[in-house]
DNA sequence: TCTGGGGTCCTAGGACCC
DNA sequence: TCTGGGGTCCTAGGACCC
């Protein structure tokens, strides 16, 4: 009996949620990412994207500005050059929180079986549903994709296939608004000519190496020695690169998961120093640990581990974890061994990025455990602490 | 004018224990 | 009498994804 899984990914979401909203843009290029402009109230104006200046990267981008080169992860300030007319508006993730659920709402009165996998895309298990045998999943994509248009006015593309990963890669096949159905006799035809990148779970790292090594097709990977690929790539990663490429993927759709770990962090508009810079500092770290518990006790979770990030001026990310005694969902409690956390860091450089980060996560109403635990080693101590 | 913010998972070395 | 051999936990860093 195979599988039927169904990959659904919305269309430039964020951008389209936007012109929901603001109908005289469509057509025209449009980015969306970096921080409000200053002043002003209510929805923000669109603004010429070369008046942009700061740290922000393309979170969207619309199709026509797709055209002039601008993709989303590039950051603005570069995307600006290249497309100085382009417009430009910063995200409003509470306007795309609320589509989201309407459109996930849509899709699971059709197809249940759902699995989350962010803000704007989902799996879906068809299996077991009716007519879903006979044509392969095509009538039920076909009633998806009109169901999260009724409910949102969004268009999004769709790929049934065999598994999960097949079905991912089949959903950017024939985007926007694309309706692709994949069985096994389409992985050489269709799936095996695409870039190595393209297959989920291979990032520029592992596309950089296999280029160097003269894998660039997913067809040139499939045909790769299982044992040369471990060589180079590790015994686990390089036995599933060989699975992968050759369409094969088990890994069943989880409709519910607990999570692990909760963050905040903010990238500053200019570096600041541990030491000139420190009441700043202070204030910031202090805030992000406030808002840490915020998330925390919205979700009735507690933390028992707490850790900080930094990341230099040179774009090196460093972190330190610390353990409480007691598991907490007070942002005292939090900033207290966040600052244990950063007296064993190295504090000589400019940093641009400051994070926290709660793990060891659970309910705040669960009973308490009091396993006594190893204590780790104090650790060498540099640097100021910029506050406490 | 480089490079956001929120996550998951894996790895590798050292600590620690028997 | 120049160095055991697992096993597991902890930690930091990194790849990857949306």
């Amino acid at each position: 009996m195979s599988r039927r899984i169904a990959h659904l990914d919305m269309d430039a979401f964020f951008a389209s949620v936007e012109l929901l909203s603001r109908p005289e843009l469509a057509g025209l290029p449009l980015v969306i990412g970096g921080g409000r402009p200053a002043g002003g109230e209510g929805p923000p104006a669109p603004e010429p994207l070369g008046r942009y200046r700061g740290r922000g990267v393309v979170t969207t981008a619309t199709y026509p500005a797709r055209a002039l080169g601008v993709h989303s992860g590039m950051p603005l300030m570069q995307a600006a050059r290249l497309a100085p007319q382009a417009l430009r508006l910063p995200p409003d993730f509470e306007a795309y929180k609320a589509a989201s659920r309407a459109f996930k709402a849509a899709a699971a009165s059709l197809a249940p079986t759902i699995e989350d996998r962010g803000i704007d895309e989902i799996y879906l298990d068809l299996s077991l549903l009716p007519g879903v045998a006979e044509d392969g999943g095509r009538a039920c994509a076909a009633a998806l994709q009109a169901a999260v248009r009724a409910a949102t006015g969004l268009s999004c593309s769709i790929a049934v296939a065999p598994n999960k990963l097949l079905a991912k890669l089949g959903s950017e096949l024939d985007k926007p608004g694309g309706l692709t159905v994949l069985g096994p006799e389409d992985l050489a035809p269709r799936i095996w000519p695409l870039p190595a990148r393209k297959l989920n779970g291979i990032g520029p790292r592992a596309a950089d190496k296999l280029s160097a090594l003269g894998v660039q097709t997913l067809g040139e990977l499939a045909a790769a020695d299982p044992a040369w690929l471990i060589v180079h790539f590790g015994p686990r990663y390089g036995a599933w690169l060989h699975e992968a490429a050759q369409g094969r993927d088990e890994r069943p759709v989880v409709t519910h998961r607990e999570p692990k770990s909760l963050s905040r962090e903010t990238t500053f508009e200019r570096n600041l120093h541990p030491r000139s810079d420190r009441a700043a500092l202070g204030t910031l770290f202090t805030r992000l640990c406030e808002r840490l518990a915020e998330d925390l006790r919205k979700r009735g979770l507690r933390a028992g581990r707490i850790g900080v990030k930094l990341r230099d001026a040179n774009f090196r990310t460093l972190s330190r974890e610390q353990t409480l005694d007691t598991p907490s969902d007070e942002a005292a409690t939090l900033r207290r061994a966040a600052g244990l956390g950063l007296k064993r860091m190295p504090l000589d450089q400019p940093l641009r990025l400051l994070g926290v980060r709660a793990s060891s996560l659970r309910a705040a109403d669960a009973p308490e455990a009091t396993a006594p635990r190893r204590r780790p080693p104090a650790g060498p101590q540099t640097g100021d602490l910029f506050a406490d």
